[in-house]
RNA sequence: ACUGCAAAUCGCUCUGCCGCCUUUGCCCCGAGUAGUCGGGGUGGGGAGGAAAGUCCGGACAACACAGAGCACCGCACCACCUAACCGGUGGGUCCUGCCGCCUGCCCGGGCAACCGGGCGGUGCAGGAACAGACAGGGUCACAGAAAACAACCGCCCCGAACACUCGGGGUAAGGGUGAAAAUGUGCGGUAAGAGCGCACAGCACGCCGGCGCAAGCCGGUGCGCGGAUAAACCUUGCGGGUUGAAAUGCCAUGUACACCUUGCGCUCCGCCCCGGCGGAGGGCGUGUUGCUCGCACGCCGCGUCGCUGUCCUGAUCCCGAGUACCCGGGAGGGACGCGCCAGCAAGGGGGGUAGGCAGCGCAGAGUUCCGCUGUGAAGCGGGACCCAGAUAAAUGGCAGAGGCUUCCCCGCUCUUCACGGGGUUGGGGAGCGACAGAAUCCGGCUUACAGAUUUGCAGUUAUU
RNA sequence: GGUCCCGUAGUUCAAUGGAUAGAAUGGAGGUUUCCGGAACCUCAGAUACAGGUUCGAUCCCUGUCGGGACUA
């Protein structure tokens, strides 16, 4: 189903500063990949529910000053994950992970809806697997 | 028609699919005796003119508060509008610009008609932090004799000298400096001069009359005429308690016990083997973040009259301290409350999140249409409408159509010998553009802004 | 969300409303030296922006723009 509900957003403060001083990175560009591995007793206490992952996106102020074109890039790199997540959710469930994931945009330049869809792809295909 | 300026309005539309936030209108499912709660579906709603800057003013909230003065901060022509304002509307005064007008005045040129310049009035447009500089002191660089109660040169008088000149005094008309130099022009007057006097003009103040709510204006009259700076100190008048939704209230943050099990005990009902077994523990509603229990409150029903507790007591009394009020204590009085399984023991148990709910969109200084009143801001009356509420923060993605704008190519057409230029009712391609995202809510102000429309003014060109 | 503060040479700081905005350091050129350093001489370089008050503004006032601090 292509939806992104409440409890497929990463909501917690706590699980966002663990995940930005422990988590792991790699770049897709034009996005910057951090994502943190979670026991299932942390997923469930965040609300994942039988979800494999949680996203939050960023994009930061000082590459864009105005609201508009932060909100703007946020909601193209949500709609690209919404309409692609099956393909990683199938990968982690294949696993059995359980992963907080934030995308930060990285370009100082606004792009266009197909870069930012092509740089998630990119993510899902990039993502390490489990040794 | 085009260009410029000013003001006002708008700031792409529609369809399909996928997705997001919200909503108890409707339907379905689940839990519960029920109130109700949870989930799903469907329907409804879903950014702006500035949502921005946070520059003013309020609503709202908490805390504080006898009154007065000082200090501090803000405002400053007048009236009105408004919940309020440093906002708006209308009016006044001053300044600037413009061209037009004037039977106004002055100067220059000309025989004259008239022409040029200046001042004044009037009209139009724009602007003004527009209280006070006779309340007080302060400051005014450089230049200049002098920058505030001014004699450098000059002019005049007197004395000395009599070749030049020197001393005393008068004088603000002329000179030059400067951002600014002691009302302007003319006549009289004088030794020379001077508002010293007069006429006209300008400014300030007082009085009288008229108009106006007022600021102020007009006319008359009297008196006077030595800068600037208050967006430097200051004076006068008026206003201001402080802090702000991260305010504030509630829930949770558990050695207290929700809950579960066992045993004892209370009341009532039923059954029988009379000692046990089983069942029940008033009803409805609201609140307690949600759920179950429980608890609290209200009403009704039953029961009850004694007790401790809480609160109130300005117009009752006594006491303490004090000048007195406020204040503290007691007596007396009044109101409320207290019951309807209260309780004991042992064991078990220790949920999740890390915030949540209200404030917060709640019919409101609400939106919109019509009418009336008013020059206008605005007010009044009537009708219709309910219109965003997120919280790592909701409006997006894809596809198509319409419409608009600019550019390019082709076609058609007008003109030209041609090059070229103009038009478009056609076809195709590209683009949809600016500023910018609600965060408690309103009224303003300021700033940013592609493009479109309307109105007014000015200019240019063409036609009549 | 709210409150407050600050913008001067490349950098760090000065400057009663009054001449061409001053100094240190850095930069460029020159003198000196075999070369470099040091020293000496010379030069360039700034009031965030836009208005206003004033004869005159870095300074006073207003509005923008930018930067920073505090507040859970």
């Amino acid at each position: 189903m292509y939806t992104f509900s409440q409890n497929e957003r990463l909501k917690s403060r706590k699980i966002i500063s663990r995940l930005f001083r422990e988590g792991q990175a790699f770049v897709a560009y034009p996005l910057r990949v951090v994502w943190l591995p979670l026991s299932p007793e942390e997923s469930a206490e965040a609300g994942f529910g039988a979800l494999p992952a949680q996203l939050a996106v960023s994009v930061p102020r000082r590459a864009f000053k105005t609201a508009v074109a932060r909100n703007r890039l946020k909601r193209r790199i949500r709609e690209a994950y919404r309409l692609h997540k099956h393909l990683f959710y199938d990968m982690l469930t294949a696993s059995d992970r359980r992963i907080a994931l934030m995308l930060v945009f990285l370009d100082k330049e606004e792009a266009a809806y197909p870069a930012i869809e092509a740089g998630v792809l990119k993510m899902i295909r990039k993502f390490p697997t489990p040794a």
